[in-house]
DNA sequence: TCATATTTGCAATATTGTTGCATTTATATA
DNA sequence: TATATAAATGCAACAATATTGCAAATATGA
């Protein structure tokens, strides 16, 4: 599973990236770097960047960040077609202000968006208010 | 004109301040804390971010963060009725994926989200494609 | 199994942002 | 207009986040 997937974005198979990416897997919600190392017994801090790092290019993971908040990072859908730094996600980014967690939450559908002059090539979303646990 | 600004958000008037939102109003376009230390001749660093703080906090400015880019500021709306910390404004954020720049976009209105399950306070939009100017 | 390109781990360093505290300044009001 | 006072500033120290160069270790294709 997590082999696969490590394979499919054509990233060597190292123990190091195996466990980072099990800490995805195990959250349902988007982490912070400082998640990671609290989940990782012994690691390198370089390292874990640059895991991070190549995690991304390879559109393995995507960077959210809210404003105000520590930047977060969540799996990317499997059929993300990532180029050229451009994502394909069909979620929205949630934060709730309560509890202050971010979700990825799947819609049908973007809204399309229309501005004269300017050529759009990716859309990103991301909302505020209350999740469904703190309501 | 900044002057009149500043009071409107009951912030002191400090000489400081005012040269801080000059750079804001010179420019058309969302500029990070270095673009303003790079506009200032002699300045306190720690000054500045607990400026920037007050500006955030009293709705003068808001904070743009793209993935993968540093954290930029620029000016809210007149009519942003900035309360608890939730803006409202009526823009998008774009970023040009040639020249990097961001821009805030006047839009007539935001498109609605619906999330069943969500209370929904407020809805940021960020695109990025190719700007008027690098087409 | 081996050659090679990639990844890792360490040291050093850069960038970005915060806290406490004494001094200075803007503003309300007497 | 002078003054009391609450707010803002400037400095030192520090905390958090992130990057680069390089030698050693490792994954992978042939």
């Amino acid at each position: 599973m997590i082999t696969q997937l490590l394979k499919d974005k054509r990233l060597r198979l190292t123990s190091f990236r195996k466990e980072v990416l099990q800490v995805f897997m195990d959250n349902d919600k988007a982490i912070a770097v400082s998640d990671i190392e609290d989940a990782l017994n012994d690691f390198d801090r370089i390292t874990l960047y640059r895991t991070i790092k190549s995690f991304i290019e390879k559109g393995l993971i995507h960077e959210i960040v809210m404003p105000g908040d520590v930047k977060k990072l969540a799996l990317c859908a499997v059929d993300c077609n990532h180029e050229e730094g451009v994502h394909d996600h069909s979620h929205i980014h949630f934060q709730c202000k309560i509890c202050k967690e971010v979700f990825c939450v799947d819609v049908p559908s973007l809204p399309n968006i229309d501005l004269p002059g300017y050529q759009i090539d990716e859309v990103e979303i991301q909302v505020h208010g209350v999740c469904e646990k703190c309501k």
